[in-house]
RNA sequence: GGGCACUUAGCUCAGCGGUAGAGCACUACCUUGACAUGGUAGGGGUCAGAGGUUCGAUCCCUCUAGUGCCCA
């Protein structure tokens, strides 16, 4: 016998043993390899190494699992292939905090190879832990399959892309400028910056009467160096006939970057300015001595600030562009760290960027040259993981050309190859990869994939698969060119070294040009495997939208180019998950609800069902735990039901037919039984969980359990034997489809009860979780719809009653139906136990006319009384009769109004303009009814 | 500034050219042999506003107001 209540912590973890020892998600299982089962693939977007579970996650691979469990059901062989990626910078910075935690030496103290080693320890024995999270969350990935994208296959696909996309010039190194991180002296892709606002506070004006105090603009500094705009005075090399001024005014919100000034532009058409051009002036650049010069560019924007510009193309990406029309110098002035350079004054060598800043801005004051402060709000840019600000910077990168990989990636969609769901995040895409830029994908780390590129001794770069390949190449080329003699090369190669004479690149790869081959890497690729040719293109993607130029774009660029295929054929966007107000989730703002702590409390099937019955279409989700608390309470009345079957030996039989039953409750109950199950497969094959959920839900709760169950006790507790054991049958048939169709959502519960309803009086042995999805037709049944739907009604209609008339709900009351033709008639007497047990009556008869006194109830051509004298209050009786009727009446109204437009009898749908008229007939019938009813009490 | 959404019951959200729905919350009653993590009944809505298309608009179109997100 089952426990009173459901105890989910009790149950997932041997559950989950129990489809571990089956086996039960590994692809290609034996019963459908080849021919025998479609193959259905998803690769789950991989998580960071490092990475916990998270909403968004839970939520990512619920829906994910949601569509693995489906078609599993439906006899596809399932790839659902997990596993991680290495997560460059995040899980260097992890390992170095550990490493400064036990304060050991740091990474340059013990050189990369030492490090490198470390940091695959840690990943040993700490990394993924989220894939333990995942299981629990009940992920019914194919775990054999487990996959890292620093694992020795997926390592070999990384180095034969890099060498084939540099062989067909698709990747080169270029002198660009970069996002750098200077906490981790790397370059970061765009992707990783984050756009942080700004707003200063700090205000003063060369025309105010004060001094400009230094100290008040430190400690507006202090709590944030940015959210100014600083005006500046450089000073005209020589006075200028026809501009009044011996200076220009610009401004700029990052001053310490005026010491790599090499120009100053103005529009070209700025009236103000055409002296200045005409004369070609240059200014001399403060506190650097500098000349340089004023320059036309329609950069400058003339309706901003003064109109004219400072042009610093070694540290702004806009200034770039200009400084390259006008050939300005780039003037890097700081290192790695951020800190003034060499290229700086030597006043200012050495210091951190953020107080030269406030060195300058003194200085210029000193010098008479500031003209104002005054507080803006800009953004800043800051690197998603360290959370400093980055600087763009000038330094040799390698980048893919993006812009020409994404044309193929661009016309997939358009052909519709690949297919975005919802439709409308193609228009995002589409931005995107249409503007795409060069894709940096070097970092100054140690972690990740070395980029395979030697240079040799005069920098000449050789881009191979391994060194030994390499150094063949620049055997070659030298020898060709006279560098090395044949002799001095022979023994080079015989030194099993390129040491004597190549150097490899220190740099790594971005994680995500590893990541960006995961739908084909982690099936083998570069080897021509089985499971390459049967599990590749992949089904679906499914992500949230932030992530569509991480996985989509990149995995659409590399799939294309080396598969000549797309890696999937849908891409499922979903929302994000927000907390109850609507807020983003974040550690910064406490507000983030931790997936483990939910499951702990309401079990993993109440968090999956919660999460897939809020994932419309569009929209994001608002989480709150009283949801996902109200699902709880749906897997308890599952539970709860399955009980009930249990103690009244509901037992599957072998020859049970639902399309050959006698009872009507049953013909019925395998109908709504089709209907359920027809609407979550359709909602599930338009990935429109939500819809798929309700349907469920409403089915189990509102029908199979409010109704079917209540409606058959009194055949269960009855003598007709022969109705009992259809009956029993039938439930547990009705059961069976109902774990079957929530066996997606509700994994763990459904496979626990599965389990525990016998079949055909023996105990189940086979899994929920491999057996066959319902695919039910033909057990519709108009009749029985319409004479169990009459029962309800009329036994919804005296509760109502008894309520409104305030009879005590232990009560029992007689019915009399009067009128009744012979089908309510022979209706009534089927199910009086029934009707009588749910309404709690003592008896049902049946006369011509009512008797005085009673309350009158109208359900479609029935009338019946209930017969009170005394008990039933007639002025409340009188009222609820009038107000009915009111009701009545009005629906009448808009029916008559319909139908006395012409317009509408002429023009409207006739299946419309029918159904109008039988709404008018039956409300006719219906106010006619209860005017008679209401008449009577009257004249009572 | 460019783009994409959203505005429906107190709250969170479905819906969608033809009787406005759910969950939670609320009110009243009920410990009846599966379930109080429950049952029964009930209250609560000019579907943001203004136009337009249509026989008919919460739904389609336009505009307005407000909110959110993405990209500059």
């Amino acid at each position: 016998m089952l426990e009173k209540t459901y105890q989910p912590a009790e149950i997932e973890p041997r559950i989950h043993g129990e489809w571990e020892k089956a086996e039960a998600f590994k692809a290609g299982r034996p019963d459908r390899q080849g021919d025998a089962a479609e193959p259905f693939t998803i690769v789950i977007p991989p998580p960071n190494v490092t990475g916990s579970l998270h909403m968004g996650h839970a939520l990512n691979n619920t829906l994910q699992d949601v569509l693995c469990r489906f078609e599993r059901m439906r006899g596809k062989d399932v790839l659902w292939q997990p596993g991680t990626d290495h997560a460059g910078i995040a899980t260097q910075m992890v390992v170095e905090r550990q490493m400064m935690e036990r304060q050991e030496p740091d990474r340059r103290a013990i050189g990369r190879d030492t490090f490198v080693e470390k940091v695959w320890t840690w990943k040993e024995e700490s990394g993924g832990v989220i894939i333990n999270q995942l299981k629990r969350l009940g992920a019914s990935c194919d775990w054999s399959r487990e996959r890292f994208t620093m694992d020795e296959g997926l390592s070999r696909a990384v180095l034969k892309v890099f060498v084939e996309l540099y062989r067909a010039g698709l990747i080169y190194k270029d002198k660009r400028l970069v996002n750098w991180d200077p906490k981790f002296q790397t370059a970061i892709s765009d992707l990783e910056v984050v756009q942080v606002d700004s707003q200063g506070s700090f205000k003063w004006d060369r025309d105010s009467e004060e001094a400009f105090d230094a100290a008040a603009l430190d400690k507006a500094l202090a709590r944030d160096p940015s959210g100014h705009m600083y005006h500046f005075r450089y000073p005209l090399t020589q006075k200028v006939d026809g501009y009044d001024k011996d200076y220009i005014v610009v401004a700029t919100t990052r001053p310490e970057t005026m010491l790599g000034d090499s120009g100053v532009a103005v529009h070209p058409e700025d009236e103000r300015y055409a002296a200045l051009l005409a004369a070609k002036a240059t200014v001399t650049l403060p506190l650097v001595g500098r000349e340089i010069p004023i320059v036309a560019d329609e950069y400058s924007d003339p309706e901003k600030g003064t109109g004219a510009v400072k042009i610093t193309p070694a540290h702004d990406f806009n200034d770039f562009e200009v400084g390259k029309r006008h050939n300005l110098e780039q003037i890097n002035i700081l290192d790695e760290i951020a800190q003034l350079n060499e290229n700086a004054p030597e006043a200012y060598r050495g210091l951190d960027r953020f107080i030269a800043r406030k060195r300058i801005v003194a200085d210029m004051d000193a010098a008479g040259l500031l003209e104002k402060i005054e507080p803006t709000s800009h953004t800043v840019p800051h690197g998603d993981r360290s959370n400093v600000v980055i600087e763009p910077w000038l330094t040799d990168q390698w980048y893919v050309n993006a812009a020409e990989l994404a044309k193929d990636a661009v016309k997939a969609v358009e052909d519709g190859r690949t297919r975005f769901v919802p439709k409308n995040w193609e228009k995002t895409y589409f931005e995107w990869m249409r503007n795409i830029q060069p894709w940096c994908i070097s970092r100054q780390l140690w972690w990740g994939h070395q980029i395979p590129a030697w240079y040799g001794p005069d920098g000449q770069v050789f881009v191979a698969t391994d060194e030994g390949e390499a150094l063949a190449e620049a055997l070659t080329h030298y020898v060709q060119n006279g560098t090395l003699t044949t002799e001095r090369a022979d023994e080079i190669a015989r030194a099993g070294t390129a040491d004597a004479l190549l150097k490899r690149d220190e740099d790594v790869l971005d994680t995500w040009f590893s990541s960006g081959l995961w739908p084909f890497s982690t099936l083998g690729w570069p080897d021509e495997t089985p499971e390459l040719q049967r599990y590749y293109p992949t089904n679906v993607l499914v992500t949230g939208f932030d992530i569509i130029f991480f996985w989509v774009a990149r995995m659409m660029m590399m799939g294309l180019h080396f598969m000549k295929e797309v890696p999937f054929h849908d891409v499922y966007i979903h929302a994000l998950v927000r907390d109850e107000k609507g807020q983003k989730m974040s550690k910064s703002k406490g507000n983030v609800m931790d997936p483990l702590g939910v499951i702990d409390s309401f079990g993993a099937d109440a968090l999956r069902f919660t999460l897939s019955a809020m994932a419309a279409q569009g929209r994001d989700i608002k989480l709150s735990t009283q949801r996902v608390e109200g699902y709880r309470n749906f897997a308890t009345k599952l539970w709860n039901a399955a009980r009930f079957a249990e103690m009244n030996e509901c037992v599957r039989k072998f020859d049970f037919d639902p399309a050959a039953l006698d009872e009507t409750l049953n013909k019925w109950i395998v109908g709504e039984t089709e209907r359920a199950s027809a609407a979550v497969t359709t909602g599930l094959e338009a990935y429109k969980f939500n819809e798929a959920a309700t349907a469920a839900y409403e089915f189990v709760w509102g029908i199979f359990c409010d109704w079917y169950l209540e409606l058959i006790k009194p055949i269960l507790n009855g003598d007709d034997e022969e109705a009992k054991a259809e009956t029993r049958a039938c439930v547990a048939w009705v059961l069976d489809q109902i774990l079957k169709m929530l066996h997606p959502f509700m994994p763990f519960i459904t496979e626990e009860l599965w389990a525990h309803m016998v079949e055909h009086g023996e105990k189940r042995t086979s899994l929920l979780t491999l057996s066959q999805w319902p695919k039910l037709s033909e057990l519709q049944n108009a009749e029985a719809d319409a004479e169990i739907g009459w029962v309800v009604a009329l036994i919804s209609e005296i509760r109502s009653v008894r309520s409104e008339m305030n009879i005590p709900a232990g009560a029992k009351i007689p019915l009399v139906i009067t009128g009744a033709d012979k089908a309510a008639r022979e209706r009534a007497d089927r199910h009086e136990d029934t009707i009588g047990r749910l309404a709690r009556l003592d008896s049902i008869s049946f006369d011509a006319t009512a008797p005085k006194g009673a309350a009158m109830i109208v359900v479609g051509e029935t009338t019946a009384a209930i017969p009170l004298e005394g008990v039933i209050d007639m002025e409340a009786e009188r009222r609820r009769l009038a107000k009915e009727i009111g009701e009545a009446q009005g629906n009448l109204d808009k029916m008559d109004a319909k139908l006395a437009n012409p317009n509408f009898v002429a023009k409207a749908k006739p299946e419309a303009v029918e159904e109008t008229r039988e709404r008018k007939a039956e409300l006719e019938g219906i106010i006619k009814r209860l005017t008679a009813a209401l008449r009577r009490l009257e004249a009572s």
